[in-house]
DNA sequence: TTACTATATTACCAATTGGTAAAATAGTAA
DNA sequence: TTACTATTTTACCAATTGGTAATATAGTAA
């Protein structure tokens, strides 16, 4: 393996180390379609605003989300709509999994 | 948020983590095209044998990998070849923000 | 100015993760 | 049987992550 894909998997592993998470990926899929204000995002997801404010900073610094500042309210918005791809793909291996184990126990 | 999101996005994190990692990804990559022997994953990665153990199992109890033995060795297989797919997107991130940077410090 | 609102940041702690080294397992072969 | 090889598992430790509560920042409005 060289030093560059090596580098490679680095970057790509820390832009999905920032999905990885439930409530960020509720956060993402809330922000599918329009932008959110921090404050919409935190009655959707239902946790403290600090906390959410630390998630959307982490998926901010990697490039997933924008924010832009209008009066008191930030809106954050998905950078990175090919990431909606992903969760078919995700979930196909959930059901995959879940219907090999319910086959194993028969 | 229904209950319901809530779980799906728990699994669908669960997935995501296990792909989440520097060398998990270098493996997932290096089994695009065929399944490969723990020996010679060890030899692509360049990391201890029972820290690829540890991190092939991470990956096959989600589902992203499949295994098989064969007399000593035991042979791995990407089980989520749509996970490609990812890479893509997620590169394309990673460029807009090398990009976007390089831009702001001009 | 003061008070209020929305958001971000900090300090702290508990829980999880990732790595290494050693021991266990299991198949092969003499 | 014994020795050897490939792999997994365990025990342990350091580093990272995720959450909460408190504080800070910044815009708005009286």
């Amino acid at each position: 393996m060289r030093e560059k894909e090596r580098r490679r998997c680095e970057l790509q592993a820390e832009v999905l180390k920032a999905l990885a998470h439930p409530l960020r990926l509720a956060v993402v899929q809330y922000l599918a379609k329009e932008e959110k204000c921090v404050c919409e995002i935190v009655d959707y997801v239902g946790t403290s605003q600090s906390n959410i404010s630390k998630h959307l900073s982490i998926m901010k610094r990697v490039g997933i989300l924008s924010d832009r500042k209008e009066g008191l309210s930030v809106y954050y918005r998905l950078n990175m709509p090919c990431a909606l791809n992903f969760f078919q793909c995700v979930q196909d291996i959930i059901e995959t999994q879940i219907s090999e184990r319910s086959a194993a126990l028969r």
